[in-house]
DNA sequence: TTTAATGTACCAAACGATCGTTACAATCAA
DNA sequence: TTGATTGTAACGATCGTTTGGTACATTAAA
């Protein structure tokens, strides 16, 4: 059985996709669009994707699968639950921050997408959340406030952040501290 | 020099297009579904609205405004800043989770709406934050919070709750209460 | 080693559907 | 009779997608 191997090209497609995904949407990204980032016609596009709605499943999958492996990487070891959950929320909002990273294709903005495609995007950022969810039962938090509330607007927050930060008087360090200061947790 | 009032029809098609622009975003969001959505075929709204674009400026400016009213009749008298500032916020979490308000076109779904349409929203969005601004200014923060991106982060949080809340286990007023603890607000 | 076959990577062009929008005619209330 | 309200029908543009072909590289057969 053989294995399918992303080659050069392809690569830079999922890259141009995901780059226009994440900055005007699905809806308002055409497949002509993507094509002419790389070069190529739209129709030509069709060699490496099967249609639009697989394209956004697949880089959506990617996305996620890398996330969760650079963030289960770095807290490997950790034994401090702050300090876990302050390593992941730096290292999601690293990701969620870096233009040229796979994984900005908005985690949140579902709205625009078919209902058919939406399931399997909820379902697969469900799994990926799973981490967090296990960070945030371990990690003490302030008195009177709900986990599974909390756990979803940090999330939300460290998700939307590229929406509106821009460089400039605050790094992406000093941005990562503020978050964690005002959700409580310390690092 | 007369004015145009807003006919019994015409609040109608504002309330069917604000609330698909909401659920769907305004790129995925045609004319044909706003006008099915009232009885109308496509081409009868154009006797009501300008443009499409038009539309969802004439409904953002709206919702903004009058959810400034709303707010800044809410806070008025409030002497206490900590108290003004929950006050606030949970008016607009209010205004956000009501699915029957004019109020919910995502106030950051920015992405998809052509450049010429985001500068007036943009334009726009900042004269209401400025609501909050003062009120973050004034109230007390935990130690080393930046009020720039705490403010951010409020905003967002209660903008974006919509795309998570679903009636259930906690109401409106427990979300309320919960994102203000998470936001170190002594209501 | 040459030649034939196959596969990869694209373009050119078009399909039908849908988009925002307009022109114009029909309807209907004042 | 006039003006507000809607339908009918179409415009050109763009959408996702398909078809069919070409140029080139790789592989297999002679």
């Amino acid at each position: 059985m053989t294995v399918k191997v992303a080659t050069l090209r392809e690569e830079e497609v999922l890259a141009a996709a995901a780059a226009l995904f994440a900055a005007r949407g699905f809806a308002a990204t055409s497949i002509r669009d993507i094509g002419e980032r790389v070069g190529l016609l739209g129709g030509s596009l069709y060699h490496y994707i099967k249609s639009k709605d697989a394209l956004f499943i697949r880089i959506h999958d990617r996305a996620l699968q890398s996330a969760e492996e650079r963030i289960r990487a770095a807290i490997a070891g950790e034994e401090d639950p702050s300090r876990a959950l302050a390593t992941a929320c730096r290292v999601l909002l690293e990701i969620q921050l870096d233009p040229a990273s796979l994984t900005m294709p908005l985690m949140n903005d579902f709205r625009a997408v078919p209902e058919s495609v939406r399931a399997q995007l909820v379902e697969r950022r469900d799994a990926f959340e799973q981490v967090f969810a296990d960070l945030v039962e371990a990690a003490p938090l302030p008195a009177g406030v709900d986990r599974a509330v909390y756990r979803i607007l940090l999330l939300t927050t460290l998700n939307t952040a590229s929406t509106w930060y821009r460089p400039g008087r605050l790094g992406l360090d000093e941005i990562a501290q503020q978050i964690l200061r005002v959700y409580s947790v310390e690092g």
